[in-house]
DNA sequence: GTTGATTATTAGAATCATTCCAATTTCCTG
DNA sequence: CAGGAAATTGGAATGATTCTAATAATCAAC
C-alpha cells in the first residue's frame, strides 16, 4: 500500500514551494483515514470536528493544493461533485450502482500496453482513465473500502 | 458505421411511447450532422439557425429523451459540462489536451474480456468507460472527427 | 522581536450548467 | 370540435465550485 503518511505531506508541500499548515494537514489526514472517495462536502463536514472554524472555501482550496501536489487525485463520475482519492497508485475506479459507493480496483500493469494498443497511430495518451459501474459483492474487498 | 438515420429516430419514440417532434428531429440530426461531442450549449447554438424559437430548456429535454431512447450516450470529462454522442458503438473517448477535441477510439471485443479480468470476484460490472487524455496527431482520423 | 512582504484563510458574492416550474401550445382520439 | 395527454417554453431555482476582497498567519531580514 502506497505509505504516503501525513508526514510526507510537508516535504511535499515544501518541495512546491508551498507552507504546511494546519488545515492542510487535517485535509490530507482526513483522506487518508477514510478512503471512501468523498466529495469536498464530506470532507469539509469531517475536518469541521477537529477544526470547527474551518470554512469550505479552504477545504476547496487546500483539496486543490494536494491535487497540484500530486498527493491526492480528483475522480470524476457522471455530473456528481468530485471525489478525491489518495490511492496514487494506478487504479480504476469501480461505481456501485446500488450502494454508491466508488472502489479502487488495483491494475496490473500489464493492462496499460493492450489499451495503448487500441490506439490509432498518432495519438499519445498521457493517461487513461477507467472506471466500471456495476454491482459489487457486499463482501468485496480491495486496497479502497468504506 | 452505425447507420442511425434521423428516420430511426420516430421508431424509437414511438416504442417508447413518445412523439416525434420537429425539436428532437433537429436536435437529434445535429448530432449525427458534426460528430464533435457538442455540449448542450453547443447542440443550442446549432439547432437555433434552423429552428430560431427553440428554448435552452427544449434542448436539454429532446438530449434526455435522445438518451433515454439510447440514440445517443452522454459523455462526462471531468466536471465541464456534459457532451452529447451518437455513437453507439462500444468505444472509448480520447481527450485532446491541446485542441480540447475529443475523438472517438473504436474497441475491440477483446480489450472487455481482459478488463473484465481485473475485476476481483463478486465484482458484477454492467459497463466500463474508458478515457484518453493526451495529445492526438494532428491528421488522425477515426470513426469520428471534428 | 518588530517591520514588511508573501502566503493562507475566510465569508460571502458570483458563476455556470442544469433542473424545476407553471403556463401555454401541440397533437391525438373520440 | 372537445378533452386530455404530451411537449415546449421562459424564467426561476439549485447546487457545486470559483472568485473576491479583507483579515490573519508566517517568514526573512534587520
Amino acid at each position: 500500500m502506497s505509505s504516503t503518511t501525513p508526514d510526507a505531506l510537508a516535504q511535499r508541500l515544501a518541495d512546491s514551494g508551498l507552507r504546511s499548515t494546519p488545515q492542510r494537514e487535517l485535509v490530507y489526514s482526513v483522506l487518508l483515514a477514510k478512503r471512501d472517495h468523498p466529495t469536498a462536502d464530506q470532507v469539509f463536514t469531517r475536518v469541521k470536528e477537529e477544526l470547527p472554524g474551518i470554512s469550505l472555501a479552504t477545504v476547496y482550496n487546500c483539496l486543490e493544493t494536494l491535487v497540484s501536489c500530486r498527493l491526492v487525485k480528483q475522480v470524476n463520475l457522471e455530473r456528481e461533485p468530485t471525489r478525491y482519492c489518495p490511492n496514487l497508485h494506478p487504479h480504476a475506479h469501480f461505481h456501485d450502482e446500488i450502494t454508491g459507493a466508488t472502489h479502487d480496483i488495483d491494475l496490473p500493469p500489464a493492462i496499460f500496453s493492450k489499451l495503448r494498443a487500441v490506439l490509432p497511430p498518432g495519438y499519445a495518451a498521457q493517461g487513461v482513465e477507467i472506471t466500471f459501474r456495476g454491482k459489487a459483492a457486499a463482501a468485496a474487498v480491495t486496497c479502497s473500502e468504506e
